[in-house]
RNA sequence: CGCGGGAUAGAGCAGUUCGGUAGCUCGUCGGGCUCAUAACCCGAAGGUCGUUGGUUCAAAUCCUUCUCCCGCAACCA
């Protein structure tokens, strides 16, 4: 018995700072549907996932709440399997960073790195700031002083552990510029600008500042950092250096990576650095998808953005959603995500398109035939270009799906859709089932309609695995039927059809009232109890401090003299504050919020003692007191403003 | 002058490699049909292809000026 080819597909390890979100689910959905597709193909796939556990934020998010960091990952971790599996994933294997298999694998890892020589014990050569207590790469400085304050940095010593990048630069460079492993290749020139050519600085691959992590296991004072410890997860979770799996000759090297853009730069460079290093196989392909954005314009403050995956799904079904994201996302390019633009979609494509093409195709069945063909068959006008674009679908969508360009596939898909609606207008079957004479015609017209549902449903079945089943079952379609073997030829299915009418696969939305009640959703009940739960947390987490702690911060008055934006800076505004004795500058993070010509001649509130900084150059002496609300795109920002009343230099108590 | 991408119909996008009738989806308007989930099919309106200058018989496409947007890097005291 020949061997099954194999095919290796992973999502990143996610981090569980916090729950879900739609952009986890894109990323995820799209390599679900790529692996049940191969599988369908008879491929002998892998597909993993998993989170990623250790680091800092972990170790304060989980203190935050009073709980240990690894019981605070159980709890995400689950939040994580339960979408996935209310999303219809079909992943192989869950990996968590913190599994023991995972932990022993990346011990041996560093070990071997070390023992090659491309680990090596250093430490940060003389860019220590004592009063920061922080250590500043040579590119970080700023006038080879200290980022944060300014002064002089010291040539001080931090034992750490470094992994040599230097020796990898050509290859990756080659890698990037001259393979297709980079998906879409027009970040390529991005990255090897940036990183590359100025020459690739070695990698800081341990830490000693926070200890839930996996420890070096010659070093214990050492906890690796998360380049090794996350990236090798793609490897551990086959078994690599670990007796828990034995699956790494099988699988590696993966056929595609999938990650959204903030991560290539990883995957891109480290990670492949970290293979050559350990003389594994590169991966074939990283697939690098944009982000889905929150069309940030007129629409979403009228309209409301509900996105919280496990709602939208219990509306439309996992499959509408899955398909939405699908559909919408281009590989690269971001996206934006509304309410309006999904249920859009979902109409026009789903219940509009696919759904009611299934649903007056059984009909006709039932009425004209009561259920059942005749065997009669009559070839007519139309018939040919319907089955010849029936017939080339599965070779195009192949393609796409190799190519991981998903949209492109559905779009072939549905092309063919459009082509079987419009079969319908052409043959017109309600005129031929007025005349018995030509029963044999519209049994014809009927039977290539239903194949080509059969063609459809069956390929839509790895993007769509719920509801497709229920598709094919309608037009009577056995299992056989639907393979994907099938998929590729015409006139598979038997001539005397018998098919079951359903319900409807995509019931129409009511476009107004469902955004409305979605609004509502938003606003009462899911969105605000959410916000108000997530304020209580802060409030709850927030440390008590005492009134001597308090009045450190010498906090008054300034009138704004002066504002501009900072050249070179998007976000600073530098500003010119009297403090009722001098003129100071403070340099603040507003530009979004406030143009400079406003602010000219406010009163504001200010912490007059605040350590000096330099941004972008500008020395801050001070910070502008400013109230925030919401985040990313949503996030609101107003400044603090004093009492008219009160000259510069009145303090506040 | 840090690096890169982009600006095409009301919206979202393709077309630019290699110059030759400006296209797709949604929306709008008109018509057709009645099998179907008020669905389907046909047609129409709507674009000086961001700006300036150039090359050419001919420019969305090639070269050039400028403007604006978005990523990355830097940065939110």
């Amino acid at each position: 018995m020949c061997q099954k080819k194999t095919f290796y597909i992973t999502t990143p390890i996610y981090y569980p700072s916090g729950n879900p979100h739609i952009g986890h689910c894109y990323t995820t959905v799209a390599c679900d549907s790529i692996a049940r597709y191969k599988r369908m193909q008879g491929y002998d796939v892998k597909f993993l996932t998993g989170t990623d556990e250790h680091g800092l934020k972990i170790e304060q998010k989980a203190a935050e709440k009073g709980m240990t960091p690894k019981a605070y990952v159980d709890e995400i971790a689950e939040v994580f399997k339960n979408l996935w599996q209310f999303m219809n994933i079909s992943y192989d294997h869950f990996i968590r960073t913190t599994d023991d298999y995972h932990v022993e694998s990346v011990q041996k890892i560093f070990k071997e790195l070390y023992d090659r020589g491309y680990i090596y014990k250093g430490e940060y050569s003389g860019k220590y700031c004592t009063v920061c207590e922080s250590f500043w790469t040579e590119s970080q400085l700023v006038d080879g002083k200290c980022p944060e304050c300014g002064r002089e940095v010291t040539e001080e010593k931090e034992e750490a552990y470094f992994f040599k990048m230097a020796p990898f630069a050509e290859r990756i460079e080659k890698l990037l510029t001259e393979t297709d492993y980079l998906r879409p290749k027009t970040r390529a020139t991005e990255l090897v600008n940036n990183f590359i050519k100025p020459g690739l600085e070695d990698l800081c691959v341990s830490r000693t500042s926070f200890s839930w992590g996996i420890p070096v296991s010659f070093d214990e004072k050492h906890v690796v950092y998360v380049w090794i410890d996350a990236l090798s997860n793609y490897i551990t979770a086959l078994g690599y250096k670990n007796e828990a799996f034995d699956e790494y000759d099988r699988y590696w090297p993966a056929d595609v990576h999938m990650v959204a853009k903030d991560i290539m730069r990883f995957h891109a460079i480290i990670w492949p650095a970290m293979l050559m290093a350990l003389e594994l196989p590169l991966p074939k392909h990283l697939a690098v998808h944009g982000w889905i954005t929150f069309n940030g314009q007129k629409m979403s403050k009228s309209l409301g953005n509900v996105v919280d995956p496990f709602v939208l799904g219990k509306r439309y079904g996992a499959d509408a959603i899955r398909y939405h994201i699908m559909r919408e996302m281009a590989l690269g390019a971001d996206s934006s995500f509304s309410n309006e633009i999904m249920i859009n979609r979902i109409n026009s494509d789903l219940a509009n398109g696919l759904g009611n093409l299934v649903s007056r195709t059984v009909a006709m069945v039932e009425k004209y035939f009561g259920g059942t063909l005749p065997e009669e068959r009559e070839s007519g006008e139309f018939d040919a270009e319907l089955i010849a674009q029936a017939a080339a679908l599965r070779a195009a969508v192949d393609e796409y799906v190799d190519k991981t360009q998903l949209q492109n596939a559905l779009i072939e898909i549905f092309k063919v859709v459009s082509r079987a609606n419009k079969y319908i207008d052409e043959t017109t079957p309600w005129v031929l089932a007025k005349d018995e004479s030509n029963r044999a015609r519209l049994a014809t017209v009927l039977y290539n309609l239903l194949d080509t549902i059969r063609i459809v449903a069956t390929l839509l079945s790895a993007f769509m695995p719920e509801t497709m089943p229920k598709a094919l079952e309608q037009i009577g379609a056995c299992e056989k039927c639907a393979s994907y073997e099938n998929a590729g030829s015409f006139g598979v299915l038997p001539l005397n059809v018998t098919v079951r009418k359903g319900e409807a696969l995509f019931p129409r939305i009511d476009v107004e009232k469902e955004i409305d009640e979605l609004n509502a959703i938003f606003r009462n009940n899911e969105g605000e109890s959410e916000e108000v739960k997530k304020i209580r947390e802060e409030l709850a987490s927030a440390e008590q401090i005492s009134i001597e702690d308090f009045i450190k911060n010498d906090i008054r008055v300034g009138e704004v003299r002066a504002c501009e934006k900072v050249k070179k800076s998007k976000k600073l505004l530098q500003f010119t504050v009297f403090d009722g004795a001098d003129e100071r500058t403070i340099v603040s993070g507003i530009a979004k919020f406030y143009k400079p010509e406003e602010l000219v001649g406010k009163k504001v509130l200010f912490v007059s003692n605040l350590k000096p900084v330099k941004l972008c150059g500008i020395e801050s002496r001070g910070m502008i007191l400013s109230t925030v609300h919401g985040e990313g795109d949503d996030e609101e920002l107003k400044l603090v403003f004093a009492n008219d009343a009160m000259p510069a230099g009145a303090k506040l108590c």
